[in-house]
DNA sequence: GTCTATACCCGGATAGAC
DNA sequence: GTCTATCCGGGTATAGAC
């Protein structure tokens, strides 16, 4: 077999997700050519289907923040580019409660260290600093902050205001 | 009259908001006793709908907001209090694009005042300020923090992170 | 592992009569 | 300003045949 239908089906949900910005199973069948009732003979339902997207997420998103560059803005600046690159993607991963029974094991954790690290090791102050650069993707990609606001110096004053401060 | 249609379809919209988490049309317009086509007799949309409930919030939000004691913990803790209480007005107002063309003048400013000052004028400083209280608020909101993790201690790190560090 | 058929649910909005 | 009738769309999931 070139590829089992289960990692097909992940991949073409991934692509629906990105380009339509929901997954549905009817459209997602649709995609792979087959009825929806079809992909539960791979997922037991759709949270299963999600949940091994958020998977892959967190594994990239990983990798994208061990790549940044030392520093606080360098960690924050790749935090946003690669929520900003794959935003329902990000959306799924965040807007709703993680359903960590249905995640391999660490890959949550393999996100977050790097913002704790940079929090200098207070998980409190981790979360704090994650949430404020979630705060500013959520509301940059919902473009809720008004037309002439600089996102840019936004984020600027985000690191600086975590900048060793503790 | 007692109340116009008008104002007692706000009203309830923002009880089945409350208790339902959503408003639909055909709800709403069954707890007012008519059906669904007639709202539109009295908004153009959904979104006109909406605008006026966002309005209001808006307004109680300023309140609140002007009602903290002085100083940067009690402001979050006043801001974290009324998301907290009104958490699906809370989400309306925040996780799409306003619509400013459908709101009063004045009422997006006036919430958003206590913060500018808190920030110390910065309208950079404000943003990244209010974002990074938007994030803890909508992550607490969604669960989607660990379960042991501690909320309280978070708001405080991010208090102090933004204390006159500029 | 795929299908058809179907169950159940939901939504916003309009036309035209009264 | 209310109604009925209707338009369009969407969704998750199961049963049972092949």
């Amino acid at each position: 077999m070139a590829e089992g239908r289960r990692a097909q089906a992940i991949r073409e949900a991934r692509l629906l997700l990105a380009e339509e910005g929901a997954i549905s199973m009817r459209r997602l069948a649709d995609r792979l050519g087959i009825k929806a009732p079809s992909l539960y003979k791979h997922f037991p339902d759709k949270a299963g289907l999600e949940a091994a997207l958020i998977a892959e997420g967190f594994t990239e998103l990983a990798a994208a923040l061990e790549g940044a560059g030392d520093g606080l803005p360098n960690l924050l600046a790749a935090y946003r580019r690669w929520a900003l690159e794959h935003p329902h993607l990000y959306d799924l991963a965040t807007r709703q409660a993680l359903r960590r029974d249905l995640l391999p094991e660490g890959v949550e954790e393999a996100a977050g260290r790097p913002v704790v690290v940079a929090a200098g090791g207070d998980p409190d102050r981790a979360r704090a600093l994650w949430a404020s650069a979630h705060g500013l993707i959520v509301l940059e990609q919902a473009e809720r902050f008004p037309p002439d606001a600089d996102l840019d110096a936004a984020w600027r004053a985000l690191a600086q205001a975590f900048a060793t401060t503790s």
